[in-house]
DNA sequence: TTAAAGAGCTGCAATTTTGCAGACAATGAA
DNA sequence: TTCATTGTCTGCAAAATTGCAGCTCTTTAA
């Protein structure tokens, strides 16, 4: 954790995101105090798996991988943006993380309290809609990775893996994927090995689908791995 | 579908499942109208992947898989049993089904029209607070599947989906689980084919973890495989 | 009752995937 | 700059998984 500022007014990312026209709360000085703006550092963990979840956490700026441990390997179950809610499973009833969330990059993350999240949702049922609405995209992203690591070869789950990351961080000015993933990190989405993220990135780029330089990656065009 | 029958009164699922002391929606004719307990035969699909979902769709009893299909192959995401609610991905955003919901024995549906459903979530908070347990849960459940699926053996796998499928069923008078799934089913919650299926089981079955008889499985201890 | 169809079991060969090792490149700290 | 560490690429052998085939058993329908 580098740096700790309130975000207040019209800069409260809380109201942004609810779409909030007045915030009842603002005035409230121990909601102000529950509230803080952080900035984490590139390859830090905000969220552990088996770790209390203290609150509710929104990217203002940046990049995190959510993920689930088991024995050595990891699995990525989802990369987050700015504007995205991290480790959010359940206000209804609160329990402990199965989930570790660490930042890709610097990352700007706003937080607030459980008790002020319960408050809001009593008070203004188009939060709890906002909040539906996460777990709806969570879960049909969850049931895509479901099925892709399941039912693919090893060769599209990786060419698949390529598409979730550009579609979620786009392209920077040069047409490259706007992040950098190691092959570990690009395994750990596809649900096998970095060896192989290797091999398969050599043979995209062999066939044209893809230009590397270096660790970044360009989609030249939409990677069709021969159905097996 | 076999027969339809209304249910009113404290035959209510609905009023059941919301733990609804009272139900404003009772009265209301074209409310009662669109509410209806429709019994499927067994193998019955009571929603198709890719087709709109009409309403909200309660089992009062019986027992529904849900999966996904690609290519050939099904994944199974789901076992539902009484109580559960079916296809739901979103009251907000209503959309087509993201999976195929079919029965596994014959099975009692209670369904309402979404404007219904709608209707009630603005009238009681409740109501949405309960929808939001369930994604909570299925969530979970999907992560669950994800990284047994990517992270463990073909075996381990096998072992995962009977512990689980006895989770949901629990067992017989005789001790049995409570369900009859073919091979390909099985093989179909673990991500792979009814030959390693019947080789696992057999195996299983050696080592005097499980007992069979016929289609039936007996779980006599947990199974732990090896970690290989 | 019998025939046909479907489901399950098992062995085998082909294929895919893994796991390891060594070479090389990139990165960061002293 | 140099050394150490970490990450990446590639080849190879071992292991796991798949896909097929042939057989049996069960179920279904005529």
């Amino acid at each position: 954790m580098d740096s700790k500022h309130k975000c207040s007014g019209d800069d409260c990312i809380i109201k942004k995101y609810f779409s909030l026209d007045q915030c009842s709360f603002e005035e409230d000085q121990s909601f102000s105090a529950s509230k803080a703006c952080v900035t984490y550092r590139s390859h830090q963990k905000i969220i552990e798996e088996g770790e209390q979840v203290l609150g509710l956490y929104i990217i203002r700026e940046g990049k995190v991988k959510e993920y689930k441990r088991l024995g050595e390997s990891n699995q990525i179950v989802r990369l987050c943006t700015s504007g995205d809610i991290l480790g959010f499973r359940g206000v209804i009833h609160l329990k402990d993380s199965t989930i570790t969330a660490e930042t890709l990059v610097e990352t700007k993350i706003c937080f607030v309290e459980w008790r002020f999240v319960k408050r809001m949702i009593q008070e203004d049922i188009h939060i709890l809609q906002k909040l539906m609405v996460v777990y709806e995209e969570q879960l049909s992203s969850a049931e895509e990775f479901l099925i892709n690591n399941t039912l693919l070869s090893v060769k599209r789950r990786i060419a698949e893996a390529i598409h979730y990351i550009q579609s979620i961080y786009g392209d920077d000015e040069a047409g490259y994927i706007d992040v950098v993933l190691s092959r570990r990190e690009i395994a750990e989405i596809a649900g096998t090995y970095s060896e192989q993220v290797s091999r398969s990135l050599k043979v995209f780029e062999d066939q044209e689908l893809i230009k590397m330089s270096g660790k970044r990656i360009r989609l030249l065009k939409s990677i069709e791995v021969d159905i097996e």
